[in-house]
DNA sequence: GAAAACCTTTGATATTTATCAAATAAACAG
DNA sequence: CTGTTTATTTGATAAATATCAAAGGTTTTC
C-alpha cells in the first residue's frame, strides 16, 4: 500500500534510506467511504493527501452555490494550499465521491523530511511549478474559449471525470450553469 | 542599487553572509529603456527578473492577438515560469512600459544558492504558493464575476495599473475587449 | 416496487458581451 | 504648430450564456 506512494515520491526525487524510513512511520492511512469528507470546511488544512485509490472532488461554496474548483483521481495529490500555507480555516472542502483509501503527511512530518532530505523541496517546486502553468493554461481557456470549447477540451483530457461525476460538478468547475453545459452536450 | 534586492529576499528568509556574497557576485543589472524587452519571444528563459525600478508588461499572442497576462511593477518579480523550468522557448515576452532596471539572477546561479543555503527553496516554495493562491482567486473571479465587478476590483486593488496602462492592455487581461472596456468604464 | 430525492433536459426570455463600423480625442514627429 | 499615427469612445446589431420555470429521467430508500 505504501508501496506505490514511495514510488510515486521517489519517481520525482529518489528518496534517500533515511527519509524513507521517516514516511513509512509518520504517514497515517485511512479508508474514506464515498460521500465523506477528506477535508471539511472550517478546520485547518494540516496534511498533504494523497489518493491510494477512489476519486474526490474539492470544492467551496460561493454565494450559497457549491463551485467545484477541481478533483483528485486515483495515484494524486490534493490539498488546500491556501489553508496549508497560511495555517487559516480551510473554504475548501475536499469530498470523496467513491470509497477512496488516501495516505495522510502531515505538516511536520513533511517539514522534518526535508530537513533530512533537502532535495525534496525541488520535488514540491516541480509540482508548484507544473500546477502554476496548469493554472495559467486553464485561465487561457476560461478567459478566451466558448463554453463549448471547454468542455470539449475536459473531455478530451480528462474523460474519466466526466463519466464519474454529476453534469453540476462540472458545470460549476467550467463556470456555467447546468442548463447550459445539458445543452452543449446535446449538441455533440 | 543590489540593496534593496537583498534586502527583499532577505525578508523573504535571512542571507547567509555567504549566500549574499554569491549573489552580489552573480548578478547583472542592466538599464532597459521603455518599450525594450526584457524577454524575447522563442529565447528560452534562463533568469529570474527583479525590477529595481520601472514597470513592465508580461503578454503573448493569441491569434494574432496580443493577450496581457500581468504586470510587473517597481520591486516585483517575473520570468516566465514555464520556459524557466521546461527549458523550452518562451511564448511570454516581457516588455517594459516605462524606463526600468532590472536585476538579472541567472538559473545557474540561482542553483548554486539553492545549494549553499537549501532554506531558499523554502522561499522559493512560499512564493510559489502565494502565486497559485493568487492564480486561484483570480479564476474564481474570472469565472463568476462580470466584468464590471472584474474592472472595480482591478480598479480597487492594483489602481496604478489602471492609470500607467492603455486600455487594450487591461481589456485583454480582463478577457474583454476594449470597447466593453470602455462602455464599463463609462458607467463608473 | 412505490415514493422520494436527485439529476438532466427542454423551452421562453433576458442579460451580458462580442463584433463591425465609424467618429472623436490624444499623443507624437517633424 | 500641423499632419499623422495611435488610443478611446460611441452606435447598431448579433451571438453566447444566464435565468426562471417546468417536465422527464434515474437512483435510492424503505
Amino acid at each position: 500500500m505504501i508501496d506505490a506512494y514511495l514510488e510515486i515520491l521517489d519517481a520525482f526525487s529518489p528518496l534517500q534510506e533515511e527519509a524513507r524510513a521517516l514516511i513509512e512511520s509518520q504517514i497515517t492511512i485511512k479508508d474514506i467511504p464515498k460521500g465523506d469528507f477528506i477535508l471539511q470546511e472550517g478546520s485547518v488544512c494540516n496534511h498533504i493527501y494523497f489518493l491510494h485509490s477512489g476519486f474526490a472532488r474539492q470544492f467551496y461554496y460561493k454565494n450559497g452555490k457549491e463551485i467545484t474548483e477541481w478533483f483528485a483521481a486515483s495515484k494524486e495529490f490534493c490539498f488546500s494550499i491556501e489553508s496549508y500555507f497560511h495555517q487559516t480555516p480551510s473554504k475548501l472542502m475536499i469530498q470523496t465521491l467513491e470509497d477512496s483509501t488516501v495516505i495522510f503527511l502531515h505538516r511536520d512530518a513533511y517539514m522534518e523530511l526535508s530537513k533530512i532530505q533537502s532535495d525534496l523541496s525541488q520535488l514540491a517546486i516541480k509540482m508548484f511549478a507544473e500546477s502554476l502553468v496548469f493554472s495559467q493554461r486553464r485561465m487561457e481557456h476560461v478567459l478566451f474559449e466558448s463554453a463549448k470549447d471547454r468542455y470539449v477540451h475536459l473531455l478530451e483530457t480528462k474523460p474519466n471525470i466526466i463519466q464519474k461525476v454529476p453534469l453540476a460538478y462540472i458545470a460549476s468547475f467550467l463556470g456555467i450553469t447546468q442548463e447550459t453545459l445539458s445543452r452543449i452536450r446535446g449538441q455533440l
